[in-house]
DNA sequence: ACGTGCGGGACACCCCGTTAGT
DNA sequence: ACTAACGGGGTGTCCCGCACGT
C-alpha cells in the first residue's frame, strides 16, 4: 500500500469516526442515526460497513480513539509525576470549566459520562472501556496523592483511593448538573466549591 | 364518576405509569418500548393512549408523579428543619448507600440522573422538569446549611448555594460511578470520602 | 370481538397467507421479498407485522396452514380407506399429473419440496415441518399398502414401508424433473412409468 | 504466457471454484455469500471479479466445471457398454447411498438437485444447463436399457425411455427424502425398493 | 373506558459490484 | 494478476400512534 492510499484510508476512517463522536455525543448511541454520521462524513453506507462492523463497533472504536485519548490527555497526562497535586488538580478543574464554559461544551455533558450513563447497564462491552477509562482516572489521581502525602503537601490522614474516588465522581456530578440546569454559574460556583474540598486536603499548617 | 370507577381508573393509570417507570428505568427513554410497558401492565395500547397523549407525555408524567415524589421524600424532606444538617446530610447518605447496595439498585443508576443525562440536551420538556427537582434538592440543602450556619453546626465561612451544588453534583457522580464499575465498594468508598468532606464543614472546635 | 371484526381479522390474515405462499412459491424463502407479498395482499407491513412475527415465522405458517392443508387433501384423503390401494394411488399420480400440466403448476415445481430442498439443511424449524407431512404421507401410502396386502390386492412380499418411500420420492422426484426440464411430457412419461411399477405390485394372477 | 504463470492462474481460480460450489451447495444460490466465497478461498473480491463477471456467472461455471463432471463420473460413466444394465444401476445405486451415508452427504443432498429445484424457475441459465445434465443422465439410462433389451438381460416389453425417466426422477426424490428426514435409513430403504423396481424390469426366466 | 386492527415510515444491516491503483 | 477502498441501494425489522369499535 501506498502512503497515499494509507492516509486516504487513514483520512476516511478518521472522519466517519470523527462525525460518529459528534452523533453520538449530540444524540447518545441508541438515539444516534447512522445517516447522519454519513452525511456529515461525507461518505457513503457503504464505506462505513467497510471499516466498521456495525453502528455498536463503530460506538466503542470512537471510546477507545477519540474519547479514550481526550480523556487521558485533559485528566491523567497532567498528573503525572505531580510534586503537588492539589494544585495541580486545581488547575485542571478550573482550565476544564473555563473551556467548557466559553466553548458551550457544558450543555453537552461529558462524553464519557454521557455514553457511561446510557450503555452501562445495556452492555458490557460499552461498560468494560468506559471503566477501564475511569478507573485509569481515578488511580492517576489516587497515585499522584499519595505521592503528595509523601512529598508533605497532602494530608497524611486521607485514604488516597477513597478521595479519588469522591473527586472523580464529583466532576462527573458537576459537568451533569451544568448539563442539566443548562448553566455554566452553577458548574463555577460547584467548582469553587470541589476546589475548597480539595484545600481541605492539605496538611495543617504548622502554627494556625 | 363513581367511587369504585374513579379508583378503577386510577388503578390502570397507576399500573401503566409503574411499567412505565421500570421500562424507562431499564432502558433509557428512547430505548424504551412502549409495547413492553403494554404488557407488563398488563393492559392494551388503546388503554395507554386513552390516559396518556404519546410516549414524551408519559415519560413526563412518570418523572411528575413517580421520580420528583421519590426524590422528595428521600432527600429533601429528611432536611425539613434539620437543626444539624451535616448530620442529617451524612446520615441521608449512608441511608441510601445502604439501600442501593443491598437492593441492587446502585447497578441501574439513579433513575432522575438517567432520564437527565439521556434527555436533557435533546428535550426542553424532559429538561425542565428534571432540573426543577435538582433545583429543588439544591435549595433544601442550601437552606439546611444556611439553617446550620445560624445554629452554630456548620462553618460560617462556606457558600451553602456553592456547597449544595457539590453535594448533589456528588451524589450524581457517586451513584453513577457506583453503576459503571458495577461496584458497591466504590459506592461506599466515595461516600465515606463524601462524609469526611462534610465533616470538614464543622465549625473549628473551640479549641484546636 | 365481533363476527365482522373476527372476519376481517381472517380476511386480512388470509390475504397475507396468500400472497406469502404466492412470493415463497415463486422465489423461495430466501429469495421471496417481503414488500412484494405486502403490494400483493393489498396492505401495509404494519399489518403483516400485526399477525406475523417476521418472514421465517410467517412462512412457517404458510407451510402449516396452505401447503400441509392441500398435501393432506390431495395424497392423504383420497387414500383413507382404500380397498385397493394400487387403483386409487395410480389414479391419484394421474389425476395431479392431469391438473398440474393443464395448469401449468409443473412449471413451478411441488410447493412443499421447493421449500423442503431450499430450507431444510439451514433451519430446523422449516425441516421439521416439511418432515411431518413427508412422513404423514409415506405413512398413509404404508397404511394403504399393508390393508391391500390384508385384502389380496397387494403382493404379500414387498414392503410397505420401503414401497412407500419409494413412490414418494418418485413424485418428488417426478414434479422436479418436469420443473427443470419445462417438459410436460416427461411428466407423464415418468408417471406413465411409475404406474407401470405400481403394476407390478400386483399379486401374481393365479394362472398365467 | 510461462507453464508457471498459466498453472498460478489455474490455482487460483480452481480455489475459487472450489470455495464457490461449497458456499453454494450449503446455502443455495441466492443465500450463498460472495464475500465468504472469498474469504475460504483466500483470496480477495478483486480476483473473483477478475476471472468470473459475478455471482451469477460464477455459479454457472461451478455448474459447468464442478457439478457436471462429477454428475458424469457417477452416473454416465459406469453405465457405457454395459451388458447387463440392471445390474449396473443397482451397483451404482447401492454405491452412492453407500458412500453418502458414510459421509453424510445424504445431509446436504444432491448438489445439482439442489440448484436445480432452486434456480431452473428462476433463471434460464442456469435451467438449461443443469436439464442438459439431467437429459444425459437419462438418456445414458435409456441407452443402457436399450442395449440391455438387445441383449436379452432386460424385458422387452419396457420403454427404456419412460423407465430412465422414472430411475432419474427416483434417485432425486431418495436423497431428497433422506435429507429432509435427515434419515439414512429412509435413504437406504427407499433404495432398496428402487433395486426391486429394477429386479421387476429382468426378462421372465424361462420357466419359474 | 378501553380493545384491536392496522398505517406508515425509519432504521440498521449487509451485500454485490466497480474502479483506481500497483 | 491482483488489491482494497468504496458506491449505492434494497431488505427485514419494528415501532409509535390512530381510528374505529363496543
Amino acid at each position: 500500500m501506498t502512503t497515499a492510499e494509507a492516509s486516504a484510508r487513514e483520512d476516511t476512517r478518521g472522519k466517519i469516526l470523527t462525525a460518529a463522536f459528534e452523533e453520538f455525543y449530540r444524540h447518545g448511541f441508541q438515539g444516534g442515526n447512522i445517516n447522519h454520521i454519513v452525511e456529515r462524513a461525507g461518505i457513503t453506507k457503504g464505506a462505513l460497513f467497510h471499516y466498521f462492523a456495525g453502528k455498536r463497533e463503530l460506538a466503542l472504536v470512537v471510546i477507545d480513539e477519540i474519547i479514550g485519548p481526550i480523556t487521558h490527555a485533559r485528566w491523567m497526562h497532567p498528573l503525572e509525576n505531580s510534586s503537588n497535586p492539589l494544585v495541580d488538580l486545581k488547575r485542571e478543574i478550573r482550565q476544564h470549566i473555563k473551556e467548557d464554559v466559553s466553548s458551550g461544551a457544558y450543555l453537552q455533558g461529558c462524553p464519557l459520562n454521557n455514553i457511561a450513563q446510557e450503555m452501562s447497564p445495556l452492555d458490557e462491552g460499552f461498560r468494560k472501556r468506559v471503566d477501564r477509562l475511569y478507573s485509569d482516572w481515578r488511580q492517576a489521581i489516587a497515585i499522584a496523592l499519595t505521592s503528595g502525602i509523601k512529598g508533605g503537601t497532602v494530608r497524611k490522614d486521607i485514604s488516597p483511593h477513597d478521595t479519588a474516588a469522591l473527586v472523580v465522581a464529583a466532576q462527573m456530578g458537576i459537568w451533569g448538573s451544568a448539563k442539566n440546569s443548562r448553566s455554566a454559574d452553577l458548574m463555577i460556583e460547584a467548582g469553587n466549591a470541589l476546589c475548597g474540598y480539595l484545600d481541605t486536603l492539605k496538611p495543617a499548617s504548622p502554627r494556625s
